[in-house]
This record gives C-alpha cells, sequence and structure tokens, in this order.
RNA sequence: GGGCGGUUAGCUCAGUUGGUUAGAGCGCCACGUUGACAUCGUGGAGGUCGGAGAUUCGAGUUCUCUACCGCCCA
C-alpha cells in the first residue's frame, strides 16, 4: 500500500472518474414512479462567451444540491442546456465581422450571418459543456437542450400563438431604445447610462402672430440640438406660481432640518429662487395664458408651425422655464405628446441618419446633422449662449454606441393577468424565494405590470411566427380575414388571424401560425401576407425552459414526473428578467408553477469590490483554478463563500507560468500587457499583449489564492485516506455491537451523526457555506487530529486492531459520502481504493458497499449512535490535552520529550479516562503518572486548573523547569483572571444587575466569580512557591 | 431621487432568540520532520465590532440618525 502517492494527482483522477460516472450513467435520470423526482434547470449560460466564476459558484452550488438528493434517493435530475442569448451572441459576432473581416451583416445577408452566429455557438457551447463537465457538474448530458433548438422553438411558437389568440400579444408604437449600430431596440436592461461632456445649446423660436404686449420669441435650451427638426410643441409650466411656491416650501423645510455646515448653501439657493422667481413669473405666467389661448410658434429651420403648451414637464425653475417637445425621441416628450396629443415625428432612418422629415438635412448623421442645425441657427440669428454640461447619455451595453429614442412598431405581451399571477404565486408561498429579501424586488418589478416589448430587429432569434398586411382598407381587411378563417388551418386552431385599426385609419391583418408548416405558410405568402422579419426578446425562450426542456407542448411523460422543477438557484441580477417571467409563462402554459424555491446566491467581486469581467481583466475562468488546484478544490472554494451576503470579495491573482508565483492584481497592473514577475524577474504576458513582442511572452493565468486553503483540505483528505488504507491490509469485515464500543469510537460515531444532520439541514436551506464549515472543521479537527491519533496506538495494539480497522473505514466511509456533493472526484477515488481494500464495512452490520459514491445512500443521523454525554466527555478528554500542549509550548519542552502528568479529577471523570490514558502519549507527549481525586502534584509543578470539568492538570517540570518562564506563564494567567475578576465584581456590585437581571444570570455570574477567584488563589499559591524556590 | 445589502483581526469572512474572556481560514511570530499529510504539527501575538445617540441591569446583536462602499430601479 505503500504506493500511495502522498499528494492527490487531481488532473489525472479527474479524467478517469468522470469516464467512469459517465459509462455508469450515474447522472441519468429516467421517469421512475419507485421514486420522488428532484429536478433543477441550469441557469443556462450565454454562448456569447466562456463560463467565469460567478458560473462557477451558480453550478458548484446546483451540483451540490443535486447530488445530495440523488444519494438521498431521489430520481434527481439536473437539466442542462445553453441560451442564444440573441442581441449579445449577434453583437459580439458582428463585431468580430467588422474587426476582422471589416463586413457588416447586411454583407452576409440573413442566412450567411446567423450560419456564422451558429458555427460561434458551436465553438462556444463545446467550451462550457467542457467547462461545466470538468467541474464535475453531474448534469444529465442526455437531455442538453438549446434555447434556440427545434424543441425549444416548438414550445416558443405554441406560446406565442397562445397568448395571440388569447389577445394577451398585440402590436404597438412605442418609444424604444434604438441601438444604431445593431439597428435594433434593446430593453431599458441593456442600457447603461454614460457621463460625457456636452453642450447645452439655447435657440429662439419665434412666435406667430404675438398679441400686443407679447414676446415675440420663446427662449428654450437642449443638450441634442438635432433633435428639434422633429419638435412638435413647446412647453410652459401650467401653473408656474404654485410651481415656484411648492419649491420653496420644499427649500425652506430643508433648510430647517439641516446642519449649520448646509444651511449657507441652501440658503443662497433658496434666495436664487426667490430672485428667479421674481424676475420670471410675470412672463412665465404670461406665456402659459398665450398657451391656453392657442397661440403658435414657428418652428425655425423647418418652417412649420408647432402650439406653445401647458405642461407640467416644463420646469419653471429651470433654464428659460419653457421646453422644446420632440415626442418621437424622447421618453419625457413622448409622456407629453400623449397627454397633448402631438403629432409624433420621426426623423431618425434605423441606421441613425436623418430621413425625409428632416427636409434638408436629410441623409446626415447625428453629429452631422446636429453641428449643421447650430450652424443654420446661428446664422437666423436664433441661437443664444452655449453652456458646458455633463450630460448623461444612454449607449447600449451590446454595441457600445449612443442609444437613441426611437418610436417604432413592436410586439408587446400584455401583463397585466400574467404579472399578477406570478406575484400571487410569491404572495402565498407557492414560490418561495431565499434569501427573502429578494421577493421585494420581484413582487415591486412585477406590480408595475408593464407590458413587455418582444420584438427585437435582429436575425438571431426565434423569428415572430407572424405573418402580416397592411395600409388596406376596411372591406379588403374583411376580405382576407374571412378568407383566412375559412382554412382548415383555422378550424384545427393551427391559425389565428386579427383585423388591427392603425392609428392612420388603415387596416392591417395579423396571421399566427402553431406550428412551423411550410406549405400552410406559403399559402399565407400567396395571398400577400409577409412574414414579420423580427425575432423575439431572448428572454421570451428563456421564460420556458422549465417546461420546453421537459417537452412541452407535447404531453411528454417528462412533464409530467419531474415539472414542476425543485429548485432554481441563480444569481440576483435576472430575478426579474428570467425568475418572474419563468413563473409566469408556467403558470400560463401549464397551469403551474415552474419551481418551488428560487435560491438568489451571492455575486463574486475581485479584491477592489469590482465585478468580474474580461473587458476589466480580473475575470477569472475557473478551468485556470482547476488547472492549478483541482476541480474539488475550485468547488470547496467556492460552496465555502455562499453565505447569504449579496457579494463576496475574491482577490485575484496573475499566476506566473515561470515560477507560479501569485501576483496581487491591482487596478493598475491589471491592464497591462506584460508584468515582470517581482520572484523570479521574468516577464510574461496577460490578456491584452497585442504587440508581437509581448505576445511572444508566455502568458499568466489569472486566478485566487484563495482556493489554495481548499486545496490544502482536500490533500488533507486525501492524506487521513492513505493512512486508513495503509492500515487496512490485514481487514475482515465483522459485527460491531455499539455498546461494546470504547469512549472514543463511540464519540466518532455520536459526532458522525450529528455532523450528517447538520450538514443535511444546511444544504436543505441552502447555507452551503455552513455545512462546508463544519464539514470541514470534523474532517480536520476531530477526525484528523483526534480520531486518526488516537486509532495510531490503537492499531499497533493485536488486541484493539481489528476493532479499530472497523470504525475507522465506517469513518472514513462516512466523510466520504458527506463530503461527496462538494468534492466528488476525491472522495470518488478514495472510495475506488476503500471498496478494494474494505469492499464490506458499516457498522453495526458490515455490507457489501455500492461502487460508486456518487450514488451510495446518503448519511443520515442515527439516534443510537448520537450521545450528547459521549461528546462531553469527550471534550474533557480534548481539553486536558489542550492544557498540557499549553504548559509544554510555555516551558519550551522539546516535542520529542515525554513529561509525567498528573490528572486530578472526579471519580466519574477517572473511570472515563482511565482507559483512555495512553493516548495522551500520542497526542501530548503525556506519560500519565497519575490520576483521580487524589492525584498529586509535582515537588516542580506546572499546574493548570481546569475548572469547568473539575480537573487540575499537573506537569512534572523537574526536568525541564525553567523558572522565568512557568513565572511568566502564571503571571499572564493571573493577569487575566484578575482582570476578569474585577469585571464580575464591578457587574455584581451593580444593584440594578442583581436587582433587574434574572435570577439564574445573576447566580451564574456569582458562580463564575467565586470559581475565578479560587483559580487566582491557587495560582498566586504557584507563583509564590516558585519565587521562593528561585531565590532559594 | 427610491429600494436592497455591506462596514467585525493585516486580508477574506462567521457570529443563533441580547448574557462569562467576540471566532475561523490565510498572513505574521516561535518551536518542530525516521513514515497519513511541511499542501503538515504545536503554541502565540493581533479586534474599544464604521461613527453618534437611544432602549436595557447588560448591545457586535434591537431602534433612530449619520458616514463611506456596492448593487438594483427611476
Amino acid at each position: 500500500m505503500n504506493e500511495i502517492p502522498d499528494r492527490f494527482d487531481h488532473a489525472n483522477a479527474a479524467t478517469r472518474i468522470l469516464q467512469a460516472w459517465s459509462d455508469a450513467k450515474c447522472a441519468h435520470a429516467e421517469v421512475n414512479p419507485d421514486r420522488k423526482p428532484f429536478t433543477v434547470v441550469i441557469p443556462p449560460p450565454n454562448v456569447t462567451g466562456a463560463l467565469h466564476l460567478g458560473h462557477g459558484l451558480n453550478n458548484t452550488l446546483q451540483d451540490i444540491l443535486v447530488r445530495t438528493r440523488r444519494m438521498q434517493g431521489y430520481e434527481a435530475l439536473w437539466m442542462p442546456g445553453t441560451d442564444h442569448a440573441g442581441i449579445a451572441t449577434q453583437a459580439v459576432v458582428e463585431r468580430r465581422l467588422k474587426e476582422q473581416e471589416n463586413l457588416s451583416r447586411h454583407d452576409l445577408g440573413r442566412e450567411g450571418l446567423v450560419n456564422r452566429i451558429w458555427e460561434w455557438k458551436a465553438q462556444y457551447e463545446k467550451r462550457i459543456l467542457g467547462q461545466l463537465k470538468r467541474m464535475g457538474c453531474s448534469c444529465d448530458w442526455d437531455r442538453l437542450r438549446f434555447t434556440l433548438d427545434d424543441v425549444c422553438a416548438a414550445a416558443v411558437r405554441a406560446t406565442f400563438y397562445d397568448l395571440f389568440s388569447k389577445r394577451m400579444i398585440y402590436r404597438g408604437k412605442r418609444l424604444v431604445n434604438w441601438d444604431t449600430f445593431l439597428q435594433t431596440a434593446v430593453s431599458n436592461d441593456e442600457v447603461e447610462n454614460v457621463t460625457k461632456k456636452g453642450y447645452f445649446w439655447h435657440f429662439t423660436y419665434p412666435v406667430i402672430n404675438p398679441a400686443p404686449g407679447e414676446p415675440t420669441q420663446v427662449e428654450i435650451a437642449t443638450t441634442r440640438p438635432e433633435t428639434m427638426l422633429g419638435d412638435t410643441a413647446v412647453a410652459v409650466h401650467p401653473d408656474p406660481a404654485k410651481a415656484f411656491q411648492r419649491l420653496q416650501r420644499e427649500l425652506q423645510q430643508k433648510l430647517e432640518e439641516a446642519t449649520e455646515k448646509e444651511k449657507a448653501d441652501l440658503q443662497n439657493q433658496l434666495e436664487d429662487l426667490h430672485a428667479r422667481r421674481d424676475k420670471m413669473l410675470p412672463q412665465l405666467e404670461q406665456l402659459r395664458d398665450m398657451a391656453l389661448d392657442g397661440r403658435k410658434l414657428m418652428l425655425p429651420l423647418m418652417d412649420r408651425e408647432i402650439p406653445l403648451i401647458a405642461d407640467t414637464w416644463a420646469k419653471p425653475e429651470l433654464g428659460s422655464g419653457c421646453v422644446k417637445i420632440t415626442p418621437a425621441h424622447d421618453p419625457n416628450d413622448y409622456e407629453v405628446g400623449l397627454r397633448a396629443e402631438l403629432p409624433m415625428i420621426n426623423i431618425l432612418n434605423p441606421d441613425g441618419t436623418i430621413n425625409a422629415e428632416g427636409g434638408k438635412y436629410k441623409g446626415l448623421t447625428i453629429p452631422q446633422a446636429r453641428k449643421q442645425v447650430v450652424a443654420d441657427l446661428e446664422t437666423l440669428q436664433l441661437l443664444g449662449e452655449v453652456e458646458d454640461r455633463e450630460i448623461e447619455l444612454p449607449h447600449s451595453d451590446r454595441s457600445k454606441t449612443p442609444i437613441e429614442p426611437y418610436l417604432a412598431d413592436q410586439w408587446f405581451v400584455a401583463m397585466g393577468e400574467l404579472a399578477q399571477s406570478a406575484m400571487d404565486a410569491v404572495e402565498d408561498n407557492r414560490v418561495q424565494i431565499f434569501p427573502e429579501r429578494y421577493r421585494k424586488g420581484y413582487l415591486d418589478w412585477l406590480g408595475e405590470k408593464r407590458d413587455w416589448p418582444v420584438s427585437r430587429q435582429l436575425w438571431w432569434g426565434h423569428r415572430i411566427p407572424i405573418w402580416s398586411i397592411n395600409d388596406l382598407d376596411e372591406s379588403t381587411a374583411d376580405d382576407i380575414a374571412a378568407r383566412l378563417s375559412m382554412m382548415p388551418a383555422h378550424a384545427n386552431g393551427d391559425l389565428q388571424s386579427q383585423i388591427d385599426n392603425r392609428d392612420d385609419g388603415s387596416r392591417s391583418v395579423y396571421v399566427c401560425i402553431r406550428k412551423e408548416d411550410t406549405a400552410l405558410e406559403s399559402e399565407i405568402e400567396a395571398m400577400g401576407l409577409a412574414r414579420d422579419p423580427d425575432v423575439l426578446d431572448t428572454w421570451f425562450s428563456s421564460a420556458l425552459w422549465p417546461h420546453s426542456t421537459l417537452g412541452w407542448p407535447e404531453k411528454t411523460a417528462e412533464l409530467e414526473y419531474f415539472y414542476p422543477t425543485s429548485t432554481l438557484i441563480t444569481s440576483r441580477d435576472i430575478i426579474t428578467l428570467w425568475v418572474a417571467r419563468m413563473v409566469l409563462m408556467g403558470l400560463n402554459n401549464i397551469g403551474e408553477i415552474p419551481f418551488k424555491e428560487v435560491f438568489i446566491h451571492p455575486k463574486i467581486l475581485d479584491g477592489l469590490g469590482e465585478t468580474m469581467s474580461k473587458s476589466k481583466g480580473n475575470g477569472v475562468d475557473p478551468i485556470d483554478v482547476i488547472d492549478k488546484f483541482g476541480p474539488d478544490a475550485l468547488r470547496f472554494g467556492l460552496a465555502r463563500l455562499a453565505t447569504d451576503t449579496q457579494d463576496v470579495r475574491m482577490p485575484v491573482q496573475y499566476e506566473c507560468p515561470h515560477c507560479d508565483k501569485l501576483i496581487d492584481q491591482t487596478k493598475k497592473n491589471r491592464s497591462l500587457p506584460k508584468l515582470e514577475c517581482p520572484a523570479c524577474n521574468a516577464s510574461f504576458s496577460t490578456q491584452w499583449a497585442e504587440s508581437e513582442e509581448d505576445k511572444s511572452l508566455p502568458k499568466a493565468a489569472v486566478v485566487s489564492e484563495r482556493f489554495e486553503t481548499a486545496r490544502n483540505f482536500v490533500n488533507k483528505l486525501w492524506n487521513a485516506a492513505r493512512f486508513v488504507l495503509m492500515n487496512m491490509e490485514d481487514y475482515s469485515p465483522q459485527t460491531v455491537r455499539i455498546e461494546d464500543l470504547p469512549l472514543e469510537d463511540r464519540w466518532l460515531l455520536s459526532r458522525l451523526s450529528t455532523v450528517s444532520q447538520q450538514v443535511s439541514e444546511g444544504i436543505d436551506h441552502y447555507k452551503f457555506a455552513e455545512s462546508t464549515r463544519v464539514l470541514y472543521n470534523f474532517a480536520w479537527d476531530e477526525f484528523c487530529s483526534f480520531y486518526v491519533e488516537i486509532a495510531k496506538p490503537r492499531l499497533a495494539d493485536p488486541d484493539k486492531r481489528a476493532l479499530t480497522q472497523a470504525v475507522m473505514a465506517h469513518g472514513l466511509d462516512t466523510l466520504l459520502k458527506l463530503l461527496h456533493p462538494v468534492m466528488p472526484f476525491v472522495t470518488e477515488t478514495i472510495w475506488e481504493c476503500v471498496n478494494q481494500a474494505a469492499p464490506e464495512r458499516g457498522i453495526p452490520e458490515p455490507a457489501q458497499s455500492p461502487q460508486f459514491v456518487m450514488t451510495a445512500p446518503w448519511p443520515t443521523a442515527i439516534p443510537e449512535h448520537h450521545d450528547e454525554s459521549i461528546e462531553h466527555q469527550f471534550a474533557e478528554f480534548q481539553e486536558i490535552v489542550g492544557a498540557i500542549r499549553k504548559i509544554r509550548a510555555s516551558q519550551n519542552i522539546p516535542p520529542r520529550e515525554t513529561v509525567p502528568v498528573s490528572l486530578r479529577c472526579s471519580d466519574s471523570s477517572l473511570a472515563r479516562l482511565q482507559p483512555m490514558a495512553s493516548y495522551f502519549s500520542s497526542l501530548a507527549g503525556a506519560d500519565i503518572v497519575a490520576i483521580g481525586p487524589m492525584a498529586p502534584a509535582f515537588e516542580t509543578d506546572a499546574p493548570l486548573a481546569l475548572t469547568a470539568i473539575d480537573v487540575d492538570v499537573h506537569v512534572d517540570l523537574e526536568k525541564f523547569i525553567d523558572v522565568d518562564a512557568e513565572l511568566a506563564r502564571l503571571e499572564k494567567i493571573q493577569a487575566q483572571l484578575e482582570k476578569q475578576i474585577n469585571g464580575k465584581q464591578k457587574k455584581l456590585g451593580n444593584e440594578n444587575f442583581v436587582a433587574r437581571a434574572p435570577a439564574d444570570v445573576v447566580e451564574k455570574e456569582r458562580a463564575s466569580l467565586a470559581d475565578l477567584q479560587k483559580q487566582s488563589e491557587s495560582v498566586e499559591g504557584d507563583i509564590q512557591r516558585l519565587r521562593k524556590k528561585s531565590t532559594e
């Protein structure tokens, strides 16, 4: 058995173990009425890129849960798959196309581009699945799905058709966030605001036919001058006096509550406001009256008459108090436009150039148009002041270009009923969210019930299954609708049509087809209808994931058995986008919630508290961590982070490719193309390397040293197992009677039972970090540090050897099972060895062990094994060991020397400790020369009183005495005791405490004080004795 | 502007319903290697729990205010 290496070779083991699991189909789940199902669907990773550490955490937690449930006897299905991530993936591929081949998507055409994206998908899906597999994720790989595959596509179409039939999908014009680069609408979630330097331009618009005494022009200001081409009104506040009054009141109130420091500033603001009011109010009221009187303005450059209107969007305290209104290109103006029923003029082409509505500016880009408009207004002497200003500019998260608000036709899902159903499901706890604080965000977001715009002007995605024909008159529309309703598909329920009355009075006819059917589609197209070019928002297909993956809309056995799923584990940023939508779609399609519980895990930040991302250079690839530390270390390290906090920090290092030294990442060095290793002075490159010179250097992996502890733990377990295996050559199975076992064995069994319980409960409640900590402490500080140490002398004793082997094998067996969900590879590898050395094991009756720990039965708490008093008694032993060690250390007694020890204890302790006396030798280098109520102190004695367990430990220092060291030790103890005694005396001297605190607390304090005083007296005696001795 | 979270040892984090002397890992210091493990062992140093106030006999823990950091939404 000596050939077992003293380090766990994770790289070799992992490949072999994965193959063995795969061959035995350990992770495969089937419909099985004999077992209860347990289902988890993976949050499908984007095929946009590779997995990072956040995915590592997410999938580790899922796997821990799934592996535990599998061992607990559930038919555990972990459904794997990936997400097509419409806009994200298309954007990445388009950007590469531009960079590498200088081609646009229009050069390739729809089919060409989509083919390119499929190639990308194949490449990244392979990489992602490889990452998951190397992490040990026990997904049922036979059931792999992709949100854009045929099965998911059928679900998407059936859902769309159903909602369309129920009139919950409709077409409408809405102001959308338009990405002029990708030429698509993007959702609010895909927009980020960037603060940039810009200008605030002041213009004047002439008043048409002003009455005598009225101003001849109105001043407005804007940060986007070119939008004036689409202005359809100028607004002024309907009651400026009242508005001023309110502002003044608010400021006044702030002032009253302000600190001295803030007061001056607020006072100034208030004065400015007063001055402004005095100066501007008459004019604003006059403008307001003009608006009510229907006065119009002349929009310069376009020579269009536009009304002056009264609307609260105009802020009297800002600028001129008047604001231009461009309903088709500004979200606020859009609202004003709806209120005032203004025309909405779209001045942009999809590519961001000015369209025909922009008159002579047609064809210019936005920056060009802006420059020209400003110049032309200046020529007309309508340009006023130009202020510098910081501007919040929305940018597309996908293309990184500015977003233009843009009025476009979109398909919407009506959210009223759907959102309510999803709110109800959480409010009545059919769906539970952990940690609970995330409920609020979910409910608030759904509570807004904002309709969901689902069209995306993209090519990568589920194409909207709508065919339409527009600009019809009423009778033609009716005619087409009538013909459609005569079709057999309509009677079969595979085709639905609608007539839509458009704003301009024309009619559109829409047809939705339920399933892919090329013949039917051709027939429809022959009638002049054309298929919608747009695709659906990615989240539309993701929302169906828990049931589409199980085969819905087909009534599959899987759907019947595995749905609803058990738990969803995900990160908080998609609670609304994804979790909420899965709930409402599940309820709509199946009539049942998609999962019973949702667990939101923390987000991993780097050491500087920043989100990890490839674009910052602080992203960590799980594979790099696996290469360096092993998959079990990665998983263990991640699991112990999963507390219920919102974020966890993980400092990140470069690993020097020359000497393996870890170099902390800083803000400075994480964006450099190359670095010099401070340890070996050699240079290495980073992800930013571009020059040939830099690229020729070896590249450093980005890892975190926080996995080192976990790696050490894996090794500790490996070596504990190595010890067990090295002592099993003559093992033979035997029946064990628990009541015959010595204290240390019963302690181990009791602890195993307790730990099994704690770990199971921890996992049940998503307390992954806590379960992990319990296992770590038990394995290291109890199993290794005590049980294995005690086992050494017992194995050397022929009378005790066989029994010790039996208990030890059982202990390791249980530990391996409990650790398996967190550290599958090392446990399975050891299991294999234990199966060879001790194929039949177990207490009380040995039994043939299963082939894989992965599918072995999960340990449960065993009442016969659990014994609280035995755990306490063993703790007494541990405490004495600790006391001897402390005395030894303070006396600088060399580890190899054995010291005589006398233990003064009660009769009952004597009975327990006597049989364990020999263990003090291996654990504390102590030879117990006396034990019991009469055990004496030594001539040259180092004492330690353990009053809590009523034991006095005496170490004979005759051979080792270092008087100064001993005095120092005792004086230190005395100082600590005095400090505590003072504290207690003060507390007990407080009449309030004695009178008001519960009697038992007061009594406890008194007893504790008496005890401390007793100790102090004893220590004082020892000190005096020693002083005397040293002066002799 | 609204909501949520965080602030405890040099670093990363635990800390149950308020109750003896606030814990762990890493790092640091000292000592230690003829066999399970130096990816180790033993011992030690290190914290007025962000700040102010309140409740209480007693606050890391409850409440109010406040500062800073982070995230989400507008």
